[in-house]
DNA sequence: CGATCTTACGGGATTCGTAAACATA
DNA sequence: TATGTTTACGAATCCCGTAAGATCG
């Protein structure tokens, strides 16, 4: 237990003395353990000189444990099966059999194609424990920060010096309205053309709610009502109580036949998706593996839901 | 477990990567490890590359455990306690704080001076567990050919492929008989001499009974009584039933005021004591340490008992 | 710019293999 | 005498330390 005292044995050593042990034999011995039977012999007495006492009763006839030797042997037994466990342990984390990533993401991403990649990976990579944390920005960083994340998928460009904030993917923003709301014939809807008309909007907090008051102002929609989750936006937007302008990669939420989406070109209306992690520390085998597969699995057109409106934007 | 997969392990890149755990830093942990701080950098680098992974973040500021170090952090501490502790033990052998010795002798010798010899080993190594088999000459024999004894203190020369018998001591025998005793007034009495007295006799299969029929032969002792024990003996000797021979070693058993004993010179009549051990395998090291005390504490005057009888021999 | 890790490279110790000597049954 | 271990020695390898280079805060 002390101060790391200096035993200076190696796995060679160890394993040689092993082989020596079961097969009683230098020769044979040193076969096992592809070595010549000078070297191996060598590689016995260096052992024997370290621990300071003769390990093996020897003649030309006849290898065997003494009895130190015998005390010594189930050490070095243990020894090698430790290390070759601790080998096993990270190497299963290498090879994805084990692990464990946690991603931050938006509620407004959550719920569209990670899913979906989640799946492939987990299908891919079952023994991996997944976490994801559905939270807002703030939050959502502050779980990279912490550690308590891998991975966040935000809208907020941080550029700490302990987080590090890539471009991900841009999203353009879409008017959703029911069918035959007048502002669905207009050709290129500016903010003012909007004023008109009842909005539901995001609670203030919300990344989207933010691109949006930011691209209008110093315009004010005409808010009817405020609402936390898009599910809530849909139910009230099918149901004619007003219209709103929501991210393309939340379209999703509004596919319903009673339901339509119309591009928007405003200067500054973009949001803006970053993947952001730990400037320290790199990413595990199993974030890396994940952050690939995110990276792979992002639309490559946004603003094309998956079957549905038209109107298709490049980033 | 395997059959001994290729683990390349060793104290040294353990005890650094704990180090390095342990400070985060290359330089103090390489100042720890006696190690310039770049051959320190190598010795991780190679490490991670056997491991197959990187095992530390490290940037000029910061160093830190990855994930898959930290996996690999429990094994190597596991790994070094295990080295350690098993150096630790077979030390213990070494240095006599732990171990077993094994003696097996005849009886007429088991209670004399050994008990004396045992009594400072023990006193000088509490550790070491003692065992004592105080059989006749044939079993002390077997039990060092089978192992159960390390040495083994007996009157038979053995020269087998398998035992070794280096000479130990010499022991001559001696008319021992109640104060009284007509033959006592004898110089030098010869074993024809001794025939008119009644005669206690040890059993045929004990050394001291082979060896005083062979000197003997073909004279026949008037047996008056025939008994296994040499206290028996001596009781029957004291109550006058008859006179006996016995070698110098056991005379402690006669110590008393009634009795009074006779160095005997008959030809052939010599005891030879041996210390038997086994030819393949040397002596553990408590063995070695009971050996050298067993032979620094024998007797240098055969037949002159500690405080009695006169006559001195030489072996 | 200062502290710290990495790369480059030459020297030295360790370890290996071949060949010969040695020991034991 | 035959099998198997130890010794001798030259060669390849590995490991270390110094010095220069790169990087992060």
């Amino acid at each position: 237990m002390g101060q790391l005292s200096r035993v200076r044995f190696s796995a060679h050593q160890l394993r040689a003395f092993l082989h020596l042990a079961e097969f009683r034999s230098f020769t044979r011995a040193a076969a096992a353990s592809h070595l010549s039977q000078p070297a191996f012999s060598a590689l016995i007495r260096t052992l024997e000189t370290e621990v300071g006492v003769r390990l093996f009763d020897r003649s030309t006839r006849h290898v065997d444990l003494t009895v130190e030797g015998r005390e010594f042997h189930g050490g070095a037994q243990r020894v090698i099966a430790e290390m070759e466990a601790t080998l096993a342990n990270v190497r299963q984390r290498v090879d994805l059999k084990r692990g464990r990533v946690a991603v931050a993401l938006l509620p407004s991403l959550a719920a569209g194609w990670l899913p979906d990649v989640l799946a492939a990976f987990h299908t891919e990579f079952p023994d991996i424990e997944l976490a994801v944390y559905d939270v807002l920005s703030e939050n959502c960083i502050d779980h990279v920060r912490s550690g308590r994340a891998d991975i966040a998928i935000a809208a907020t460009r941080v550029d700490t010096p302990e987080l590090r904030a890539d471009p991900f993917q841009t999203d353009d923003f879409f008017l959703v309205a029911r069918r035959g709301h007048p502002l669905l014939d207009r050709p290129n809807p500016k903010p003012r053309d909007l004023l008109p008309f009842d909005f539901i909007h995001l609670s203030r907090n919300s990344s989207v709610r933010q691109y949006l008051d930011a691209a209008t102002l110093p315009l004010q929609m005409r808010t009817v009502m405020e609402v936390d989750q898009l599910a809530t936006v849909m139910g009230m937007v099918k149901a004619g109580l007003g219209i709103s302008v929501v991210p393309a990669l939340t379209l999703f939420h509004f596919q319903h036949p009673d339901i339509e989406t119309r591009p928007l070109r405003w200067p500054g209306l973009r949001r803006s998706i970053f993947l952001i992690r730990r400037r320290d520390k790199g990413l595990s085998v199993a974030a890396q593996a994940l952050y690939l597969r995110l990276v792979a699995g992002r639309q490559p057109e946004v603003g094309a839901p998956p079957s549905a409106t038209p109107g298709k934007r490049k980033h």
